[in-house]
DNA sequence: TATATAGTTCATCTATCCATGAAATAATGA
DNA sequence: TCATTATTTCATGGATAGATGAACTATATA
């Protein structure tokens, strides 16, 4: 994952009601819930919440899938691993880590 | 870290510019760098540096130091540490990934 | 003390985010 | 077909983000 990918990503999380929304799939697990039952649990209205989807679904953290009349949501654990992956390379995989023992102990 | 912390530093990292100060600190390890040396790698005006400073420095990612007429900057790592720690647990901590195999596989 | 340097603060402006509610689209069931 | 349900789209408006350049503060040096 690039640097504007990760932008991307951080971004769609940087919202209170989007982290809830894909601490809420992920929880979920691979089915997924339909917007309606998301909008439910987190008591967000039907249109903010579009609105909130399109953005993770843009930035590549969640897969939507039609059933019947419903659109099922799911959390894309592979974009999320390669955000974590990114952020720990940042953290740990630097310079500073190699050579400084206290950060390197604090910090993975 | 709970909820409303981890928005504050997802945001605060959510900007290319930001990312990449962050990014160059961590790099830089214990020490840190003055903010015309970050500027200056980074081409960011001052007076925008200074606003992006701030973000990071509030959402407590960065630490400041005075030395002389020049303020080192530098990462925080036990909260960087923290958030990456609460997007690991949403990611896989939750029930989906003990239940489901390919999630599970696919996450960690 | 006068001057230069390092950062910050401030005012201004533009762009974007985000909430809201009404209307539209699409699929299901009577 | 008609009504209902699920979701999205659209238009509107307020709030905030972020860039810019001038002015300010504080420290160091001649």
């Amino acid at each position: 994952m690039d640097a504007p990918q990760t932008v991307r990503a951080l971004s769609a999380l940087a919202h209170e009601a989007r982290l809830a929304v894909f601490k809420l799939l992920v929880e979920a697990g691979q089915n997924g819930l339909p917007a309606g039952v998301i909008a439910e649990t987190l008591s967000v209205a039907p249109s903010a919440l579009t609105f909130h989807l399109k953005e993770l679904t843009h930035a590549g953290l969640l897969v939507q899938r039609p059933d019947g009349r419903r659109i099922h949501y799911s959390a894309n654990f592979v974009s999320m691993n390669e955000l974590i992956a990114y952020l720990t390379e940042n953290c740990c995989g630097g310079v500073a880590c190699e050579l400084d023992g206290d950060s390197a102990a604090q910090c993975c």
